[in-house]
Formats: C-alpha cells, structure tokens, sequence
DNA sequence: CTGCGTGCAAACACTTTGCAGAAAA
DNA sequence: TTTTCTGCAAAGTGTTTGCACGCAG
C-alpha cells in the first residue's frame, strides 16, 4: 500500500465531517468544501472519502436509501434512519455487540462485525404528522 | 395503489427465489428465467422484484458490496456476508428482537425494524486460505 | 374494452478511473 | 527527484423509466 502524503483537501474534508451530526453523502460534502476549495472536483472527493473510510478515520454508512453516507464519529454506534424524511441519526444507545455472539454459535465462518440499522419515523416527522 | 394482475413473469421470479437459499441479484435472476422466458427483459425483472418485496413477497438485501440480492424466504432472518467470497449466507440464530427495544429507550421517534447484517470470513474461505 | 404488464432502449444516479499536471516529501 | 494527489472528463455499474404493444380481467 502506498505511503499517504499530506493534503488540504483531504484535510478538509476530514475536518468538515468532524464538524456534522448530520450524515453527509458524498455530494454534500462537495458543496460544502467548494466554499473553501472552489476547484476541488467530485472525484477527489470520493477518493478522499473513500481513502479516509479504509484507514479508519470516517466511517461509511449504506443505507439502501439511495447515495452513502459519511460520519466522522468513528466510535462504535448505530444508525437510525428515517423512511419519512431520510435522515439518518446517531442512535446513543446501551451496546448490543453481544449478537455477535449469538450469530456465531451456530455458524462456522468467523464473524469480524456487523451493521445494524434501525428504521421507522424520526421525532420530528412524527411531529410534523 | 394500482390492482395487482397476474403474470408469468412475475410468477417465475418468485418460485426461482423460493427454490434458492443463496441470494441471487436481479442480474442473477435475469439469466435464470431467461431460460424460461427468453424473451424477458432486465426492466422487467427489476419492476416484479421491487413489486415483490414491497408487497412483502420476497426480502430485498443491501449488503453496501455490489448490487442488491433479493431473498424469496420472508421468515425474519439475518444475513452474513463473506467479505472474501462475497456470498450472502443464512444466520440461523436465536431472535434478537430485543435490540429495537433497546435502541428505543433512549429515542424519541419510532423504530419499525432493523436489519442487521453480520461481516467476516465464511467457512468455505477459511478452508481454502 | 380497460388498464396493468411487457420488451426495448434510453436515461438515470451514484461512483470509479485514466490521464497529465501540481504539490508534497 | 520521486511519488502521491488533484482536476477534469469519460466511463462504469446498477437501476429506473417512457413508450407502444400485449395480455389479463
């Protein structure tokens, strides 16, 4: 694997994730880093995105809901995501990394983790409705 | 919602994914009734799986690893995915319903469900390596 | 006859990639 | 200098959609 070399974009980028709640896709992190770096092209994002997903410092979130998400929270958490208005929302919650455990007891692969995601209707839709 | 009308299309991919325990995609599919129906078009198995698995017939999977796989055993179940192989296997395991409960305490919408997918090396891939 | 389903092909959304030049080490 | 990173644009992958015809009800 190549050696990493400093970048202000990757920086950047880095540094605005930290800066959100919220779970950014790709493109929105585009429209936000153009206001400082004008130039910077979708592609490097995605590659800067992609990058920073594999050495760990962000963490990728699939949905199935249309483009991925990105969270600059890399401690271990879960996600809710709502079938209304499409946000997805760190859920502060007691760990269930114990279902590692029961899926394993009778499969004989070896399980490294897993993702899980909540669905259902936010607070605020449930307000709005 | 516009009333449902029989087809053999629709008819085949449904029995195709009960007679499968792994989890062919829409392209897997495609060349599978194809055999039957070689005139079947791509759309067309992309509109009946997405009218399927809404009308709760068949079980959509999104792995986050390449295209979705669909699942025609609707008994609530979870998914390994081999991060070697890529095969999506069955999780026979104990319920762990529990978790939304859990999830819930501390969250001011509604949680309708969750899927949870389990990653690691399948059985098969330890063998070989 | 009415209207949902189909095949076909084009369009689409999201993401990746090849290339030549710019920047970091 | 050497190697990584960037901007740009083109290509790629998986999926959806508009249309005219076909078939079920």
């Amino acid at each position: 694997m190549p050696k990493l070399k400093y970048s202000k974009q990757r920086e950047s980028i880095k540094e605005f994730l930290a800066s959100r709640t919220d779970h950014p896709t790709a493109d929105t992190v585009y429209m936000n880093i153009r206001e400082t770096f004008p130039n910077i092209s979708l592609g490097t994002v995605y590659r800067n995105l992609s990058l920073l997903s594999d050495i760990g410092e962000i963490m990728k979130i699939t949905t199935g809901d249309g483009a991925d998400r990105f969270d600059g929270n890399t401690t271990p958490h879960n996600h809710f995501v709502c079938t209304e208005c499409h946000s997805v929302i760190d859920l502060e919650m007691d760990s269930i990394d114990n279902i590692v455990e029961i899926a394993g007891r009778n499969f004989d692969g070896h399980i490294a983790g897993y993702v899980t995601n909540f669905y259902g209707v936010c607070g605020d839709c449930i307000k709005k409705s």
